[in-house]
DNA sequence: AAGAAATGCAACAAAATGGTTGCATCAATC
DNA sequence: GATTGATGCAACCATTTTGTTGCATTTCTT
């Protein structure tokens, strides 16, 4: 991957939907719980939510579509864990945008001092 | 502000629509063009775009709302400016989740050690 | 003053989102 | 084997989101 395309349009929509994952506060309290209280099953996270078990599945399923969660089953429960990857691609997405930024201001700055 | 409460609930629900207004690929791309081709105006950036320029307006209405442009009118348009504060509100909050994370895996390493 | 360019505003439609309830299924325990 | 606990699945509903079109308004230009 090069400097040039790392703002491409191929990875807006990778990014997105990312972001979109990212975009509930429900969800971000689900990833709290998960990097904090470390893996737990939808029965137990919902108990800390107001809304219903069923809508908590909804938001993983969200979460593990977007990559940011990961679930195994054991026994007669499902099992969730944080998956810290993805919040790097979120992270260095955002990295880059800022530095895009930078560079257009040296530009900026470099043309009003011409 | 203290790192305990770095990821309480009132701070999810100021990050949640940030992340939000960044969930889109359009959006995404908006931001892409004001940060590299500097202020723009509305008929500008939906040449770009494969919607209707009033679409678009109403994208920069989201990101404004979220806190990530600003606008101002001259003369007879309006010029659009990339925001950069907010983008390093989402950085430091994926800061924060990460952190919390590592934390995590310390204590959980601590505990395996015992 | 007239026309063109840029934006603003409103009504509308389709699709996605976030939530519910009810019931079925599967696994553990007594 | 009967019961309980955890999950899965489906239908349904309300709201929000994302887009459209049509028209009005404002401002520049000739």
């Amino acid at each position: 991957m090069s400097r040039a395309d790392a703002l491409s349009p191929a990875r807006l929509k990778d990014a997105a939907p990312l972001f979109a994952a990212l975009g509930d506060a429900t969800r971000l309290g689900l990833l709290v719980s998960l990097c904090a209280g470390g893996p737990l099953t939808v029965t137990r996270l919902s108990g800390q939510f107001a809304v219903s078990r069923q809508a908590i599945t909804k938001h993983l399923d969200v979460l593990a579509e977007a990559g940011l969660v990961t679930s195994s089953r054991q026994g007669r429960e499902r099992i969730w864990t944080f998956e810290p990857k993805r919040l790097e691609d979120a992270h260095h997405y955002l990295e880059r945008l800022s530095r895009e930024w930078d560079v257009a201001l040296g530009r900026l700055k470099a043309f009003v001092e011409t």
